[in-house]
RNA sequence: GGGCGCUUAGCUCAGCUGGUUAGAGCGCAUGCUUCACACGCAUGAGGUCACAGGUUCGAGUCCUGCAGUGCCCA
């Protein structure tokens, strides 16, 4: 029994996480090669920006694919759980930036290619703390096949896709309506334009009619300070005020230009005074009437968000806030403001950065949508993807049905720069894999490149085959595409699960995966997003070195359903840890009693007929229970399934069965002591299979630990369920042990009887197994109820007089309480029991008494509302029996 | 304006295809230093499952409506 000395009293998760997952990256369980023999399990990892640190959704996403993973191993799959980090071209590149301005640098000052020398730096850096973050996690990803968007081999990936695409006529370069962060000083696609609702003012406007003298038309405006830049007022064909006006010009205010007015069914006549201004260059909607229309564009506001020479001198380099007071000033003085309305409505603003976004005209690379989104739709919908939960389903057809041309250029540095050469000789476009020597039209060789990169969801689209290697046709590439499953937030449905797969689809001509399953949001206390500006975030290494990363994953996962956000709430966490506790304890009990030779027997050696009831017990209820965590992940219900295993383990196996077990480890009869050893290392051992996808460092601490276990859990066979073993009917006769168990329980606490007096019991039993299996499980009663004699009776009149009486399923027992017994309160307390029966009786008579549900419901509902009537119908005979009994 | 969630014990949440006497964790009450664990054990209190209709032999679970609340899209 010296074992114990080397077991300390608390796992210490922040010495053994670290050590055990520094031995399964060695051992290099987390790495698969291609076999033919096995079916292949792929997850690639939604790939962390290199920006800062991991939060609670990664915490969250990491989690759920690690319990996926690990399970799938155990299960028998060669599995691949792909590592990456993402390069996040205009995050990271805000943070270079804000970083070197603190320095007193700038990014002309360093150049291209001496930003671009920092920018790798700083992937250096935050790249390998991400990592070791995913490390903390305990995720059994394969650290080999790590892979960084802007790795050479995604980066081949990400330019041909570029030209097959520009070859296709899929991809081009046009003028078009973009939106503009004057901030970021880049393009964004639509999806990366957050809106929102703004107190504004509406402000109205009056032209006057060219060649009037006092007729004036009345726009009205969230945005007076372009109207610098009107090329027309637009009314509706068909309303009526203004039909006579179509055709004529008005006078633009400030600027006095000639403007036509346009009729356009885009404007709505109830809105405002029914007449609008147009502002091509400056609102998508304008724009389109100006293709319409054949009007011209005029600039007013630069790229850095400032009025320029086209605005007229007086409000050139203004900002747009100060040319717009300074315009509306001036349009007063004119009294051309006849009124100024409080209005609320929705701006753009830039996801990054928050600042409002400039809608604006620019030459940039688009891909053309149409045409890809087709086949993405159809792939959600003849089930090739499925959603989980299904109904986000919706949301990604809804979202690609509406798509329009994706904006793929971004003026920035760092990222895949655009494989795009202009010819200075012929203003021919190359677009080519490798750095072309000629011009591909004139054969000139005066060519530049593109100074713009992607968009870095143009490269994250790609994942899922470009880690794999595509498009070279890699071992990887043929055994683990496409993948099994995406594991990810639903709040990236647009910007990246959507992409994957029309880019997936049209380049590999297969799904990028076959299953989606969606993660929620993890919310602070209050059910807020957390967020670094609220600053109501908890940083789950700080939980890890607090409390472990197992239980950070059990705050992650008990309790919660798929899909669904869940609030961080540091209890949870803290109920992590004391689970973790309880299962280190369990296995020092063990320890405590295990002995150093080698009498113990493998548990295989055992004959399951020849153990005692207890055993078969927690056999069964051990097949119940991997049969249902089978289940509950194959539907990855794993809330669920974590629930039942935790419910196994703690309620079952430590509070039930290791307290059942204890009269047995005592026992001085040859190999009894033994026996029980072996079927509690067993029991636990296959408990802690189930439990290792969800926690995985405790399950393999004591795992190891445990002596006739070897190897690591990790690579141990997942429990497979055997039909065979579990005994239903069995476990309905332990269910008398239990209940009796709980019944004087019960009874100690009603009449105050402390829990260690010794009582006595006197039973009469419905059938003689009972009395055997009561007579048989006397330790056990005296070790859980301290229950240290038992008389039998056969009929109710043989009952001591004075004792407190429990009428349960295997008959009756009497307690003779003789000092501690009130004739009055056991008469109440058993009345009260009376009543309760005679109520669930009578509901259960109203159910078998109407014939619709005799007829109707399935009959072995009935079966079993018949049985439940019975058993419920002798309990209440026995009480009233014993309540008549008392009284006389 | 359109779409999608949520509303179940004091708090945070489970409850998957309708069939229990509606569950868990935390909290609460009472008792227990029982030789694994007080990060523990035992016993117990606490819910007309937002509301109103409907379908059904039977509804927390399905349908319709309504209220509150949150998110997404326009």
């Amino acid at each position: 029994m010296a074992r114990i000395d080397e077991i300390s009293k608390n796992f210490r998760s922040d010495i053994e996480e670290p050590r055990i997952y520094r031995e399964w990256e060695e051992a290099g369980y987390f790495s698969p090669e291609p076999n033919p023999d096995r079916e292949p399990f792929t997850i690639a990892m939604p790939p962390p920006n290199i920006t800062g640190e991991l939060h609670m959704g990664h915490a969250l996403n990491l989690t759920m694919q690690d319990v996926l993973i690990r399970w799938k191993r155990m299960a028998g799959y060669e599995t691949l759980w792909v590592p990456g980090t993402d390069h996040a071209s205009i995050a990271t590149e805000a943070k270079i930036v804000d970083a070197m301005r603190s320095e007193g640098l700038s990014k002309d000052d360093l150049g291209r290619e001496g930003f671009m020398e920092r920018a790798w730096e700083w992937r250096e850096k935050y790249g390998r703390r991400i990592n070791d973050q995913i490390r903390s996690l305990g995720c059994s990803c394969d650290w080999q096949r790590e892979r960084f968007t802007m790795d050479e081999g995604l980066s081949a990936a990400v330019t041909e896709v570029f030209v097959r695409l520009y070859e296709e006529g899929l991809i081009y370069r046009g003028e078009r309506m973009v939106h503009w962060c004057p901030h970021c000083y880049t393009s964004l696609s639509d999806a990366e334009v957050e809106y929102e609702e703004r107190e504004t003012s509406l402000w109205e406007i009056k032209y006057p009619l060219t060649g009037e003298t006092d007729v004036f038309l009345t726009v009205a405006t969230t945005r007076p300070e372009t109207m610098l830049g009107d090329t027309a007022l637009a009314v509706h064909p068909d309303d009526e005020r203004y039909r006579d006006y179509i055709g004529r010009t008005v006078t633009l205010p400030l600027v006095g230009r000639e403007i036509p007015i346009v009729a356009d069914a885009m404007v709505e006549p109830g809105f405002g005074t029914g007449v609008v201004k147009i502002t091509p260059a400056h609102d998508p909607a304008d724009f389109d009437v100006a293709l319409r229309h054949g009007l011209p564009l005029v600039e007013v506001i630069n790229d850095h968000g400032m009025m320029s020479a086209a605005a007229g001198e007086k409000y050139a380099g203004m900002t747009a806030d100060e040319c717009r007071r300074a315009v509306v000033a001036d349009l007063q003085e004119l009294a051309l403001i006849p009124s100024i309305k409080r209005y609320d409505h929705n701006v753009g603003t830039c996801y990054r950065c928050g600042t409002f976004i400039e809608p604006r005209v620019s030459l940039q690379w688009f891909v053309r949508m149409k045409e890809m989104a087709a086949p993405a739709i159809e792939a959600a919908l003849n089930g090739d993807v499925k959603f989980f939960p299904e109904r986000f389903t919706k949301v990604y057809i809804n979202w690609l049905e509406n798509i329009r041309d994706w904006c793929i250029s971004r003026q920035l540095w760092w990222g895949h720069r655009i494989p795009a050469w202009y010819c200075s000789d012929c203003d021919g476009i190359t677009v080519a894999r490798e750095t072309p020597a000629r011009c591909s039209h004139c054969g000139g060789t005066n060519l530049r490149q593109d100074d713009d990169s992607l968009d870095t969801w143009f490269s994250s689209a790609l994942w899922p085959f470009s880690i794999l290697g595509w498009p070279e046709e890699t071992a990887d590439y043929k055994y683990f595409y496409p993948n099994s499953m995406l594991v990810t937030g639903y709040d990236i449905i647009f910007f990246w699960v959507a992409r994957m797969i029309f880019s997936g689809i049209h380049q590999t001509g297969r799904v990028p995966f076959h299953t989606v399953f969606f993660n929620g949001i993890v919310r602070d206390d209050q059910g807020r997003k957390m967020s670094k500006s609220l600053g109501n975030g908890t940083e789950p290494m700080e939980e890890i070195a607090t409390y472990g990363c197992d239980a950070l994953r059990y705050s992650l996962i008990a309790g919660t359903a798929p899909g669904n956000d869940q609030r961080y709430l540091t209890y949870h966490v803290k109920a992590g840890a004391a689970f973790v506790n309880k299962i280190w304890n369990a296995y020092r009990f063990i320890m405590m009693n295990y002995p150093e030779d080698d009498s113990v027997p493998a548990f295989a050696e055992l004959n399951p007929a020849e153990l005692p009831e207890t055993d078969r017990w927690i056999l069964s209820k051990l097949q119940q229970t991997i049969a249902q965590v089978s289940a509950d992940l194959e539907k990855l219900e794993t809330g669920m399934a974590f629930g039942r295993v935790y419910s196994f383990i703690w309620d079952l196996f430590c509070d039930w069965y290791i307290e059942m077990a204890k009269p047995r480890l005592r026992s001085t009869t040859a190999g009894e002591r033994e026996a029980v050893l072996s079927t509690l290392c067993h029991v636990l051992a296959e408990g802690l299979k189930l439990l290792h996808p969800f926690m995985p460092f405790i399950t393999e601490a004591v795992y190891q630990g445990l002596p006739p276990t070897e190897g690591s859990i990790m690579v141990a066979a997942w429990p497979q369920y055997d039909p065979s073993l579990p005994d239903p009917e069995l476990e309905s006769d332990m269910e008398v042990i239990l209940e009796l168990v709980g019944a004087v329980r019960a009874l100690r606490a009603e009449y105050k009887v402390p829990p260690s007096r010794e009582i006595g019991l006197v039973l009469q039993a419905d059938i003689a197994a009972t009395a055997e299996r009561v007579s048989r499980n006397l330790p056990v009663l005296t070790h859980l109820a301290a229950v240290t004699e038992l008389g039998f009776i056969d009929a109710p009149e043989e009952a001591p007089s004075l004792s407190a009486t429990v009428v349960f399923k295997g008959g009756t027992i009497y307690v003779p309480l003789a000092d501690l017994v009130d004739l009055k309160q056991e008469l109440e307390r058993l009345s009260k029991e009376a009543e309760q029966h005679a109520a669930e009786i009578e509901r259960l008579d109203r159910q078998l008494n109407n014939p619709q549900f005799v007829e109707r419901a399935p009959a072995a509902v009935v079966e079993k509302q018949r049985e439940r009537r019975a058993e419920v119908e002798k309990l209440l005979a026995g009480v009233q029996s014993r309540l008549e009994q008392l009284s006389e």
